[in-house]
DNA sequence: GCCAACGTTGGC
DNA sequence: GCCAACGTTGGC
């Protein structure tokens, strides 16, 4: 079975609208620093698996698109840049710490399905992104979540 | 701005 | 290997 995936973003830093306008609405997802987020991008991510963006410090914080896995994993360039906020001086190129995938755009969501929502519904409460305290960047998702969302978002307004 | 939750670091 | 201190995340 091949697995989803949520991607976390602050707007002011990287928004979907963002990924959207970049070339081929695609970029590298860089900078993530965690390394349970990199196990999951460096050994389980394939290209075409489905990712939700999701956008934290917002009001509400929700999923607002759907996105795809673009690339397989490659080291994340932005380790080895001193000039870089993401530098890691402990990192080398012939040992890279940190990996990526590129995340391509899909499209929005007709509406934003927000956290409140989610842990309001009785499918989706059970969601990583739900859980209190979490702080992933990047976490699986269960596809039947995904498509649950996505056709959530195409209904009326429920918020 | 507050603060709870979490990951990381470093002294021992 | 334990755990306190610290920094960061992110909802509220």
């Amino acid at each position: 079975m091949r697995r989803s995936w949520l991607v976390k973003s602050e707007p002011g830093t990287f928004s979907f609208d963002d990924l959207m306008a970049s070339p081929e609405r695609q970029t590298p997802w860089d900078g993530v620093r965690n390394y349970q987020a990199r196990n999951f991008m460096r050994d389980d991510m394939r290209v075409g698996d489905a990712v939700l963006f999701y956008h934290s410090g917002t009001n509400p914080p929700g999923v607002v698109g759907l996105a795809e896995v673009a690339s397989e994993p490659y080291p994340d360039p932005t380790q080895f840049d001193p000039a870089s906020r993401y530098f890691d001086a402990e990192s080398t190129r012939k040992e890279p710490r940190w990996h990526l995938v590129e995340v391509r755009g899909c499209r929005p969501l007709a509406r934003v399905i927000s956290l409140a929502e989610i842990k309001r519904h009785p499918e989706l409460r059970t969601m990583e992104v739900a859980r209190r305290g979490s702080r992933l960047s990047v976490m699986p998702v269960e596809p039947r979540h995904v498509e649950l969302i996505l056709a959530l978002a195409d209904e009326e307004p429920s918020d």
